[in-house]
DNA sequence: ATTGTATGGACCC
DNA sequence: TGGGTCCCCTACAA
């Protein structure tokens, strides 16, 4: 479990395992040292135990072997050296007589087993390694361990948690009232919110020109055409020709990207970022110098989860958030007007369900969903339906047939009818439930809508063939994928390229750092790595729908755009 | 017992 | 010293 997470990081084969040399060396011996497999060890030669069967299998993959000081973990790539193949051969063990091929390869491997754990010495080892707990020698690491405060009882922990406040003194075991954290959170005012920047003055000739930008650039996008799917070797081509520069990264807001948005306008690049802190960047990198085209807004008190340009008006930009409220970012007017609000309710994702923009499917966190007609007066809902998901992360409507949406949970993927939304609790007509930990996000491909990619903490991202709605959609691809961003970064959600509807892009923990293309048969097709301009962990990103620019936002507010150089 | 969630602190100019 | 950046642990609760 240890050494795969730190072989991840690293070339060679051999490398120490990290933890177990820091503060988990305890519970890494004892998880080597089991009193079953001490027995085997020291009896090596006569014991013919279960359990190294069940070792057996592990040490296929991982030997296990001690140096002086330290566990070290090595991946055995070659071939194993125990050599299943070679029959007979071990000295020692030749008059099987009277056995069948079966049982003698059992009994060889048990014997084999038994003389690769007395080689192991872990008795000595083990001997070893109690003395070093003992010793307690602190980790050589380049971080250094958080110092313990002197009201800490060892471990780390917050004023919060030891419910103590910042003076050390501690509060009352329940608290009367709520505390307000009305600092980190402002409450916005209902209705319109006039788009006042956060970075610059609202008042500048530079301000009205770049809300000149964001609002007629729009008119000039080209109207979608049918183009023809690229091959996959023209469209590696163009992909190879994506490049970042300094020029192309920035920071646009404060703190973690949730959300990202790429304008589909041909003539100008412009990328929306939403971010945890309710903040709304936006950066037209056509402006030079760089910090002159970016300006941030604040239409949201709480994470902005779900960002989009309106597929019928580009000047709109419709912002989704955990604040419970849904706003369109007009820039022809400077204003976030607000278009469906639920203070009660946390929003984790919306999509159109009409192509023009009018009506909208709304996720909410606690697992109900919301249908929006913006043509009704009001910001209240025409509908609330409560779904039989604990929790929506994302909603996303089939690109052909409107009326189908995917939902993905905690662990479950539906597929609705949006046609037979009632009050009552709706059954889906289609659910996945291979997924064993939760899901991150599922997409329809954004041609056919005849694949769905999900993306599922187990490590895997999986492609199904929807082509058939109406039956059960079988899992096609699983592509192995560290999905495990931790507590810190934004999860990562695989999105298809608009304009390739077989690849699909997603952000990676790998070094050095990259985003990856995949192909929905699990082929890798691309990784764009970035050098000194991609330094950090691309948890969002968005493709442009018929340009090859990619944004890739991270958990500090930085926008990462790959672009061919023609476009810059 | 397992699994999802929360949001702190070291390091680097 | 301090602000910006990025990390992938881990206590706690459901």
């Amino acid at each position: 479990k240890h050494s795969k997470s730190l072989l991840d990081k690293n070339s060679n084969n051999e490398v120490a395992c990290k933890k177990c040399k820091k503060a988990e060396i305890k519970k890494t011996c004892r998880r080597i040292l089991t009193p079953k497999m001490e027995a085997t060890s020291s009896k090596a030669e006569s014991s013919l135990q279960k359990s190294s069967l069940d070792v057996h299998a592990e040490s296929n993959k991982w030997q296990y072997k001690s140096t002086s000081d330290t566990v070290i973990l090595s991946a055995d790539t070659e071939s194993s050296q125990d050599g299943d193949s070679d029959e007979g051969t071990t000295p020692g063990m030749d008059d099987f007589s009277g056995l069948s091929p079966y049982e003698k390869k059992r009994l060889k491997n048990i014997s084999e087993n038994a003389n690769f754990f007395a080689s192991l010495q872990l008795s000595e080892s083990a001997a070893r390694l109690r003395e070093m707990i003992k010793k307690r020698q602190p980790p050589e690491s380049k971080r250094k361990k958080p110092k313990k405060k002197e009201n800490e009882t060892g471990c780390r922990r917050s004023m919060r948690l030891l419910k103590v406040n910042p003076s050390g003194v501690s509060l009352p075991a329940t608290p009367t009232q709520p505390i307000l954290v009305a600092d980190e959170n402002p409450l916005l005012p209902p209705g319109p919110l006039e788009m006042t920047s956060e970075n610059r003055d609202d008042n500048s000739e530079l301000f009205k020109g770049f809300l000149q930008t964001w609002a007629e650039v729009s008119k000039t996008r080209s109207k979608n055409t049918e183009k023809e799917l690229s091959s996959i070797k023209s469209y590696k081509a163009n992909l190879n020709g994506m490049i970042i520069s300094e020029d192309t990264v920035y920071k646009v807001t404060k703190g973690p990207i949730f959300s990202m948005a790429l304008h589909p306008s041909e003539i100008r690049t412009l990328v929306a970022a939403g971010a945890r802190s309710g903040q709304v960047g936006l950066w037209d990198l056509t402006h030079q110098p760089k910090e002159d085209g970016v300006y941030i807004f604040q239409p949201h008190s709480q994470p902005v989860s779900c960002l989009y340009f309106s597929p019928a008006n580009p000047a709109h930009l419709l912002s989704l958030s955990y604040d419970g409220t849904l706003r369109c970012g007009d820039f022809s007017r400077a204003v976030f007007e607000e278009v469906y609000r639920d203070e009660r309710s946390s929003f984790s994702s919306f999509d159109f369900l009409a192509e023009d923009a009018s009506t909208l499917i709304v996720g909410h966190w606690d697992g109900s969903m919301s249908l929006v007609d913006r043509r009704t007066p009001g910001t209240s809902c025409e509908k609330l339906i409560n779904s039989s998901l604990s929790k929506i992360r994302t909603v996303h409507v089939h690109p052909v047939h409107r009326q189908y949406f995917i939902t993905a949970g905690l662990r479950d993927i539906h597929i609705y009818d949006a046609r037979f939304l009632n009050r009552s609790r709706i059954k889906p007509l289609i659910s996945l439930t291979e997924h064993t930990k939760s899901i991150a996000s599922a997409y329809f491909s954004p041609l056919t809508g005849n694949r769905v990619v999900t993306t599922c903490a187990d490590c895997k991202l999986r492609i199904f063939d929807s082509s058939c709605i109406s039956s059960k959609i079988p899992l096609l691809t699983t592509i192995r994928h560290n999905t495990i961003t931790g507590r810190w970064l934004t999860r990562f959600q695989a999105v298809w390229d608009p304009k390739q509807e077989d690849c699909i892009i997603v952000g990676s923990m790998a070094h050095p750092r990259r985003v990856e293309i995949f192909h929905e048969r699990g082929k890798w097709v691309h990784s764009f790595l970035g050098g000194e301009c991609l330094s950090s962990v691309c948890s969002i990103n968005a493709m442009h729908p018929t340009r090859y620019i990619l944004a890739g936002g991270n958990s500090s507010g930085r926008i990462h755009v790959f672009m061919n150089e023609s476009c810059g």
